[in-house]
DNA sequence: AGTCCTTTGAAGTCC
DNA sequence: GGACTTCAAAGGACT
């Protein structure tokens, strides 16, 4: 049976890949900047352990075995040339619109990593000087030698393949752990003022206008740590460009002369089939320029777009048919954490699946501080607005149905059976403790680590107004009470008795917040009449839609086991709630 | 191959 | 204006 003790790091399953790190002093500063992360190890845990409930024998070995630790004297390489490698690719997928959601990219920070080799296929001086600095006992060859055998060779730039998406085990997954400093305005790294030259062409990458750049300005004095993404825009080649998509949409900014590379970047991000690839364009350093991106664009599932697909038949465009390219709605909040951080969720665990990671990382975002969620919050709100911007006419309407439309006529009638259909799933036993087991400051109540201010932290300009119901009550709990999860709304009719104070909506969402209990989301069946009385701790509900899993399958004897090892706390939790048998 | 699952949030529609 | 719907990402699971 793994090691389910919650105290502290003593489980290495899901702690190896941080475990790993301690050896460069920097990531480990770094990961344990990531107080969530730590945390959810416990949810990791128990999900190997839920995953191991049949498999006793994996678990934390075999998790150790599967990640051979490269040696120390090579890992630090290994991940300088990851973190090139990743560099360009992120490039040339377009990352730096994708990027913003990478505020720690270290590559970002890169004065010219534009293009980390010289045109000899030497590393550039900054690039170098970054890399003993980050690793201080890495022997930077100053050749070519650190080029990755598999970062892409303009055969691979090509296209052809979308770039893959490396969201999952993102080799720079723990080094781009989210942390305030990426955000800090007091910080900015100096090779990243305003000034900033480009070392190629001369052209300074101004920050952009502030007009202009609503991007991932960040916070004042930040601007300069993540390049904005229109921060190639600026014509470095004196080529026009960034064609106006097929579409129609008018050029957002006239003025500026974008060049077709951004103009695929920006593709990349907001709309990947508009624009006209082109494929040759590689960096001078043979490298593609970051800007110069493939459209290779991940493929729609709806694969309804990409007319302008260049990969293969560089022939016939495909008929204009759609008129309208498809032009994706700006990632929100919460999607932009979701990017972040799910490769470092997988990385923690073994889930794969996205369902359960997601469900993860909604318990994550609600545990995070509200200065946290505000720099999403943030980052999102430009997203928008850089949107609205490039894509004017946009609506998000104009998607509608793009995706083929989902069955969501899950009426009540169908909600027993459909529920115990899915619970046959393998499902992570994502234990509700989860947060509250973790930190201490949340068990009072209020989900968020944010100790203090709430109200400061609401007035946060990036989060949504307060104003929202959900200010007051989740908002959640009371907007989708069963589009998801249907069967919800059966245990959860006002009276439910036993289960208790599950329930959906409005009765007792608040004293799911209420600060009587322990777990926002799980209100313990204390019949709780302060929950009516106290007013919600919480801005953000806690979906306790996510809990459903957990909550209303049985626990196992291993499970509570489980729970019980994990903290004393826990012992106050409704597991009363977890019995609830899906059966 | 296509859809579902699962999350939150934004934006749309409908009444 | 509130309730509801759709979509954004992701990838395994399912049909």
């Amino acid at each position: 049976m793994p090691q389910l003790n919650g105290g502290g790091g003593d489980d290495l399953g899901a702690n190896d890949e941080m475990i790993s790190f301690k050896d460069e002093g920097e990531q480990e500063e770094k990961i344990s900047e990531n107080v969530s992360a730590e945390r959810d190890l416990d949810d990791v845990k128990s999900s190997l352990v839920n995953e191991s409930e049949n498999n006793s024998s994996s678990s934390d070995s075999e998790q150790t075995e599967r990640r051979p630790q490269p040696r120390p004297d090579t890992e630090s390489y290994e991940k300088a040339r990851e973190y090139f490698s990743e560099a360009l690719r992120r490039q040339q997928d377009g990352g730096f619109f994708k990027s913003p959601h990478y505020p720690g990219y270290p590559f970002l920070m890169i004065p010219d990593l534009a293009s980390p080799y010289l045109s000899n296929g030497a590393l550039s001086p900054s690039a170098r000087t970054y890399l003993q600095m980050k690793w201080p006992l890495l022997d930077v060859p100053s050749s070519a030698a650190l080029k990755d055998s598999r970062s892409p060779t303009p055969g691979h730039l090509s296209n052809k393949v979308p770039v893959v998406q490396h969201a999952h085990m993102h080799p720079l997954t723990p080094l781009i752990t989210y942390s305030n400093d990426h955000f800090s305005p007091t910080t900015p790294p100096a090779h990243l003022s305003p000034e900033i030259l480009d070392p190629k062409t001369g052209i300074p990458r101004t920050p952009h206008p502030s007009e202009l750049s609503p991007y991932y300005p960040l916070s004042p004095g930040a601007v300069g740590q993540i390049p904005h993404p229109l921060g190639w825009l600026v014509p470095q080649q004196g080529q026009p460009m960034y064609s106006i998509p097929p579409g129609g949409f008018r050029h957002p900014y006239p003025a500026l002369a974008m060049n077709a590379s951004m103009s695929s970047l920006v593709s990349s991000r907001f709309s990947p089939h508009m624009v006209p690839h082109h494929p040759h364009s590689l960096h001078q350093t043979g490298i593609p320029h970051p800007a110069i991106v493939s459209p290779a664009i991940k493929q729609e599932p709806n694969g309804d777009l990409s007319p302008t697909s260049h990969t293969k038949s560089p022939g016939p465009p495909k008929k204009e048919e759609d008129k309208k390219p498809h032009i994706k709605k700006p990632l929100n909040a919460f999607m932009l954490y979701m990017k972040e951080m799910r490769a470092k969720v997988v990385a923690e665990c073994t889930l794969k699946e996205s369902a359960a990671i997601n469900q993860i990382l909604g318990r994550r975002w609600h545990s995070l501080s509200r200065e946290e969620q505000a720099k999403y919050y943030e980052l999102a709100r430009k997203e928008r607005q850089l949107h609205s911007q490039l894509y004017p006419g946009w609506s998000a309407r104009d998607n509608y149905g793009k995706r083929k439309k989902r069955k969501r006529d899950n009426k009540p009638d169908s909600t027993v059976e459909d529920f115990s259909a899915r619970n046959k799933k393998p499902c992570v036993q994502y234990l509700p403790q989860e947060k509250m087991i973790d930190s201490p400051a949340s068990s009072h109540g209020s989900m968020l680590d944010s100790p203090a201010t709430p109200s400061a932290a609401l007035a946060s300009p990036a989060a949504p107004a307060p104003t929202h119901s959900e200010q007051a009550q989740p908002l959640s709990l009371t907007t989708k009470p069963d589009r998801h999860h249907p069967h919800f709304s059966l245990i959860s009719k006002p009276s439910s008795s036993s289960s208790s104070s599950i329930s959906s909506s409005s009765s007792s969402s608040s004293s799911s917040a209420s600060s009587s209990s322990s777990h926002p989301a799980i209100s313990l069946s204390t019949g709780s009449p302060a929950s009516q009385s106290t007013p919600p701790l919480l801005s953000r509900p806690i979906p306790f839609t996510s809990l459903h899993h957990s909550l209303l399958s049985p626990p196992s004897p291993f499970h509570q086991a489980a729970l019980h090892s994990h903290h004393a706390l826990f012992q106050s939790q409704p597991l009363s709630l977890v019995t609830k048998s899906a059966d």
